[in-house]
RNA sequence: GGCCCCAUAGUCUAGAGGCCUAGGACACCAGGUUCUCAUCCUGGCAACACGGGUUCGAAUCCCGUUGGGGUCACCA
């Protein structure tokens, strides 16, 4: 049975892009082996708790059709989870831990963990914890029953080489004279992510680990406490990380990574997927272009490549832009109303522009550039009048003598005028369309008049002279 | 800095020893279609980081160098 899952905090404003693109490979490979996908709630860290930040995530995951299987709103036969209401299970093998000797207790203060750190820097060391509590437990007990602050460490032991088998990267292998006796247990009574993490991947029977590169160095203390508690070893599969343009990992400094910033700036989230789904994968007929369907059935986690994709934003406009055309007009027609559901715009004109500005669109928040001025006057020309009122005169009354309002007709009335009035057309249309629209840049003009209506067009001409 | 991961155009990638004169996509440039823009079509620019091996033959395998990234918390 395949069991994914991921395990975001609370600590942002919503759930990070990276973050998506792991939750989106996990739901995938649950969903493709008829697996199970779980989401749980890593809320151990609470000074860093950003409250309203747990729901916002699920709002995100749901917007992007993310749906878990088992998680804190639907519940499943392993919870809690979320990991604060779970303390009392970390407790229970921390104890299990320190009775067998793989962990132990620590009472050293912040002052002699930094001094200690610096010392070891200084002799160009690898800073990490001495043990000196380990070897005075009889001593730490006694302080800790007397009220004294303590922590729980692993006593990782030293010059072992700890090998795990990545799916994507193959054998990593890391000896742990490089990994420090980790906390598992705070002095709050929280566990840290590595106790945690380890314990509820256990218990709710996770068969695959799969998350990003930047826990591969810490893996070797999860399979320390695996080995340490008996328990089977999930298969570990390190995604890339998605990078900013500068190939640092991706970060909010320097590009949009929340996922609701993307959905109200007007992408789809089939779209955004479908460009997450490219970054370290490729189709094995390189399509480019393809279903969450399709996602699911081609995925291997065996064809990720190690490599960290840079994140581009221009790749992604663009895939947006080739999904908004590929979509049944009726169905952009509700996702714009929807999209400018505080705008008010009437129903009926979105519906007819629709085929216009659909090949015009990158994005749905486009709309608005491209197709205000069917439902507004425009304020500002971006042509000057002054010297063609007699030719504005002149369109005014051919519009106003026009019977049968469509747009083929309009064209032709209008290239009428044009003639008489010897202008070439490429100028005479640009004036027309300025003149109703007033930009410069706007979807097919005749088109734009019909819709308007003849007495709007004419008003908005009668307006210039 | 130690450890770990990685290395095909500006970017995303195909490529698992001969099919490669290295393919596709985005971006960019030029041209065509067009009353603007967009779409669409045609063409173009542009890469196997470097050095050693292995082999009849290497973008593909091995080693080293260089470069990039990640990680070294009572954060995840």
């Amino acid at each position: 049975m395949i069991r994914t899952r991921i395990a975001p905090s609370p600590t942002g404003e919503d759930i990070h892009i990276g973050n998506l693109y792991t939750a989106y490979i996990n739901w995938v490979y649950a969903k493709k082996n008829g697996g199970t996908f779980i989401v749980r709630i890593e809320d151990t860290d609470r000074t860093r708790y950003v409250s309203g930040a747990e729901e916002k995530i699920h709002q995100s995951l749901k917007a992007y059709g993310i749906v878990p299987d088992e998680g804190v709103d639907i519940g499943g036969p392993f919870g809690p989870y979320r990991q604060s209401e779970r303390l009392d299970i970390y407790k229970k093998y921390a104890e299990e831990l320190i009775s067998k000797g793989k962990a132990y207790y620590c009472t050293c203060t912040k002052e002699r963990l930094d001094q200690v750190r610096k010392e070891m820097q200084a002799k160009k060391e690898i800073p990490k914890y001495d043990k000196y509590c380990l070897s005075r437990q009889d001593e730490v007990k006694k302080t800790i029953e007397t009220g004294s602050n303590y922590v729980i460490r692993l006593n990782v032991p030293s010059d072992t080489e700890v090998v795990f088998e990545d799916v994507i990267r193959g054998k990593v292998a890391i000896n742990t004279n490089n990994i420090d006796d980790q906390v598992l247990m705070k002095s709050d009574g929280y566990p840290t992510y590595h106790m945690a993490v380890v314990i509820d991947d256990h218990l709710m029977g996770i068969s695959h680990v799969i998350r990003a590169e930047e826990w591969i160095s810490s893996t070797p203390k999860h399979i320390l406490l695996y080995q340490a508690l008996e328990w089977e070893l999930p298969i570990f599969a390190h995604l890339p990380i998605l990078r900013n343009p500068d190939k640092s990992k991706l970060s909010k400094r320097k590009n949009p990574v929340w996922a609701s910033w993307y959905v109200s700036e007007g992408f789809l989230p089939e779209a955004v997927l479908n460009y997450l789904s490219l970054m370290g994968w490729s189709h094995p007929e390189e399509k480019e272009i393809f279903s969450k369907e399709e996602f699911m059935r081609v995925f291997t986690l065996e064809r990720i490549q190690p490599v960290g994709p840079v994140f581009d934003i221009k790749k992604l406009t663009w895939m947006n832009g080739q999904y908004i055309m590929q979509m049944q007009d009726e169905e952009l027609a509700k996702q714009i109303l929807d999209f400018y559901k505080d705008a008010n715009f009437d129903k009926n004109i979105v519906e007819r522009s629709v085929p216009l500005v659909k090949e015009r669109m990158k994005t749905l928040k486009d709309y608005e550039n491209i197709a205000l001025f069917l439902f507004e006057r425009p304020t500002v020309y971006e042509l000057d009048f002054s010297d063609k009122k007699d030719t504005l005169r002149k369109i005014k009354e051919r519009i106003d003598s026009i019977e049968d309002w469509e747009a083929a007709t309009i064209g032709e009335e209008m290239q009428k005028v044009a003639t008489k009035e010897q202008i070439p057309f490429s100028k005479f249309f640009m004036m027309l369309r300025v003149a109703i629209s007033g930009k410069k840049i706007t979807p097919p003009l005749n088109e734009s008049m019909e819709i308007l209506g003849k007495e709007e067009c004419s008003a908005r001409i009668y307006n210039l002279i």
